[in-house]
RNA sequence: GGGCGGUUAGCUCAAUGGUUAGAGCGCGAAUUUGACGUAUUCGAGGUUACUAGUUCGAGUCUAGUACCGCCCACCA
């Protein structure tokens, strides 16, 4: 054995000798219940960041602990198309070229962006594998195969024919460099500092003025009303008097209107309503059937309905240009800074703009409701509990979920259009319009959301709607286990559309892990410099260490801080493991008597005695903590364990005992207790640090099992004297 | 505006109402020991943010205060 233990000597090898053995895949067996993990897909537009050794290490964690108990143990590996992320991605990969994706057109540009993620995906594979993730990659999935899309299709197709999924024109977030709608959650707030202005709308037949307050000037093309609170006493006789107000630079006269959401203590209490480009304007303008007059088009520049001066403008600019008009005219009362959030896009950080468009929706409040009474009874588990909370408050709150995007990466909308009119929802492409039997049908240009697709992960992995041998053994499974940034996005969403779709919950607990900040909390990321990179890590220090590092001194639901200094402790302490074993080993190999030895043949000292006990509260308190979902402490138990009672206390006195012992018989109990305790330590330590506890194991004299990975969990064990 | 967390050693974090509140790093000292210098041994370092309560017993539970952070949200 080597003098220090070498990490890159070993994984590989060790790896494909699991990956040989086959012990990734599990053996159903009818009559015992599996555990089962889906592994949340990485997006296919990059290679694994730290973020992803957060979950290859929990999940693995999870899966050889209970692989090694006996259970048939299943985790499903996977890759997402990731619509918008990907295909911004690529779109950066294109400008490079001096291209964009009108250049190849659509077919071309989804083949490139195919290949583009197929690499990816082949490389991201590789780094689980360094990773050591155990994972059954005979049933690896990409969110956009043939089988996983036959499968999205019929859930549209379900969820519009049960009136959960409708086309309407509505306003929506969009995003004029992405060019597609968003959904609520992917729009960011961010602080900015922008101008409060002020401006007179002159009354008519009076000399009289209402002054509003907008943030957004240029939108007042577009006004249809003004409105006030009807409690608002300042505009009580205006009110009565039903008087209509003249629109400054356009003209056109609009009239003043009462709502009680406008909230008198904002500026003069007066607001401008601009239904085609507010969301809360757009409520208003139904609610009192106002016209919608969209000034703002959806390349982000001003209309022809903006009027001659400012059509084709940048918002910016005719932002500029109308502030300049009004004070020219008199009509600009003051401007102030006003510091606020503004809706960013989630990717590309554009501001976004609030549109009227034609999308499809999901009737979220429908299948939010069984979702709530599932988490309420308890049925799902959230790990840490405290985000149940966070949970419920979002899902009572929910919205509708707007579903389409214009791009053109992902799963194309199963919708057609005839030109006589008529809408079909279906699986595939009908042939004929059955209304006018023409055949020239026209497929919705659009895709759907990511997060549709994998908000139906669960169970669409195993085949689903066809009820597969996978399907009825494994689903539902048994954690789910993400990032907290990610609850809304997708846990909440497969909790929806796993009751809804398949009738069943889709997973007993939710354990969420944090973010992955570096020593100073900071979060970590390219432009701050201050990225691991997990692949880099397991090429200097190993995999080991890495994993250790990851799951040390954090808990459920609470930011990961790693550090370098941090993973090199743990790579100090997997060349304990191995130089505690190249001890033992050695004098293991010397003699195996020590396999055949019964009770009686040995004379356990007090010591030895203490050790075992101490190796049997070490396995409970390492079973508990499995149960309780605190890997960390067991990782703790098990580091203390092994090195500062097994190596500082126990390898030393019995040390002593080998070299300088006369009594073969206490020789002997020497040899048997090292071997308990180290083979036992190595079952415990091996979910945490898998690839340095197999290459120990397969060194270890009259092993049972042709690998660790295999091996059973450990039991306490009683001795006597 | 609403909600959720956090405040424990110099730093980053653990601790299921129950011994003397623990790790890692850092710091100080010793040790060349027959597995390990990527080491070992020993040590210093704490009014658990503050105030009041519940309890035989509180870092842990309750209420409040102060800071810090995050999430959600239609003050335009």
């Amino acid at each position: 054995m080597e003098k220090t233990y070498k990490p890159q000597k070993s994984e590989s090898k060790i790896y494909s000798l699991w990956e040989k053995g086959g012990y990734f895949t599990p053996a159903i067996d009818y009559t015992k219940l599996p555990f089962v993990i889906i592994m949340p897909p990485p997006n296919a537009n990059g290679v694994l960041h730290i973020g992803h050794a957060v979950f290859v290490t929990l999940e693995d964690i999870m899966i050889r602990y209970h692989r090694m108990k006996k259970d048939p143990t299943l985790w499903l590996p996977g890759a997402d198309h990731a619509g918008i992320a990907s295909q911004v991605a690529y779109e950066e990969v294109l400008s490079k070229q001096g291209k964009s994706r009108f250049d190849l057109g659509r077919e071309e540009f989804y083949k490139q962006i195919y290949d583009f993620t197929r690499r990816n995906r082949e490389i991201m594979e590789s780094q689980l594998k360094k990773l050591g993730a155990s994972c059954d990659w005979t049933r690896k999935k990409f969110t956009l195969e043939p089988q996983i899309s036959k499968a999205v299709y019929h859930t549209f197709k379900k969820m519009y024919e049960d009136g959960l999924i409708y086309r309407g024109k509505r306003i929506i977030n969009w995003c004029p460099r992405c060019g597609t709608a968003l959904s609520d959650l992917e729009v960011k707030y961010e602080e900015r500092t922008t101008k409060l202005v002020f401006i007179k709308y002159p009354i008519v037949d009076s000399e009289d003025f209402i002054i509003v307050t907008t943030t957004r000037p240029e939108t007042m093309l577009g006004d249809t009303a003004v409105a006030v609170n009807p409690k608002d006493k300042r505009y009580k006789e205006l009110l009565e008097k039903e008087i209509q107000v003249q629109l400054p630079l356009v003209g056109r006269t609009i009239p003043l209107i009462a709502d009680e959401r406008i909230e008198p203590e904002f500026g003069t209490g007066a607001v401008k309503v601009t239904p085609a480009h507010d969301p809360v304007d757009f409520e208003i303008g139904e609610q009192h059937q106002l016209p919608i007059i969209e000034v703002i088009g959806k390349d982000g520049k001003m209309t022809e309905k903006a009027g001659k001066d400012y059509a084709g403008l940048e918002v910016i600019s005719a932002r500029k240009k109308i502030i300049k008009n009004l004070q020219e005219q008199g009509l600009l009362a003051k401007q102030e800074d006003y510091f606020h959030a503004v809706g960013t896009c989630d990717r590309c950080h554009t501001i976004i703009e609030p549109l009227v468009s034609e999308q499809w929706f999901v009737k979220a409040k429908k299948i939010a409701e069984p979702a709530l009474k599932v988490v309420r009874q308890k049925k799902i588990r959230f790990i840490p509990s405290h985000y149940e909370k966070i949970f419920f408050h979002w899902m009572e709150n929910i919205k509708d979920w707007c579903i389409s995007r214009q791009i053109w990466w992902g799963h194309r909308i199963p919708v057609w259009y005839c030109q006589c009119g008529e809408i079909l929802v279906d699986v595939k492409k009908p042939e004929t319009c059955p209304k006018c039997r023409k055949s020239s049908l026209r497929q919705d240009p659009d895709t759907l959301d990511t997060w549709f697709s994998s908000g139906q992960w669960p169970f669409i992995v195993f085949g689903w709607p066809e009820e597969t041998k996978d399907y009825k053994y494994f689903y539902p499974t048994t954690v789910m286990e993400t990032g907290y940034d990610i609850l809304f996005f997708w846990v909440a969403r497969m909790i929806m559309m796993g009751i809804y779709c398949t009738g069943k919950i889709p997973f007993k607990y939710v354990y969420l892990h944090g973010l992955v900040r570096d020593k100073d909390r900071q979060k970590m990321s390219k432009s701050k410099g201050n990225v691991i990179d997990p692949l880099g890590v397991v090429d200097l220090y190993g995999a080991d260490a890495l994993r250790m590092a990851l799951v040390f001194g954090t808990s459920p639901g609470r930011d990961v801080i790693v550090s370098e200094q941090k993973i090199i402790a743990q790579r100090r302490f997997a060349n304990k493991i191995w130089n505690a074993a190249r001890f033992v080993l050695y004098h293991l190999q010397e003699k195996t008597d020590f396999l055949e030895a019964k009770q009686k043949d040995l004379r356990l000292t007090k010591k030895d005695r203490w050790i075992l006990s101490e190796l049997n509260s070490t396995i409970d308190r390492v079973n508990r903590s499995f149960q309780n979902f605190r890997f960390h402490q067991a990782a703790e138990e098990i580091y203390n364990f092994f090195w500062h009672k097994f190596c500082d206390q126990t390898i030393e006195d019995i040390k002593k005992r080998l070299f300088k012992g006369k009594n073969p018989q206490d020789k002997l109990t020497g040899r048997w207790v090292l071997h308990r305790v180290l083979s036992t330590s190595l079952k415990l330590l091996h979910p945490f640090m898998p690839f340095v506890t197999e290459e120990i194991y397969q060194m270890l004299p009259g092993k049972p099992k042709k690998a660790l990975i295999i091996e059973d969990w450990p039991k306490r064990q009683t001795f006597f004297k």
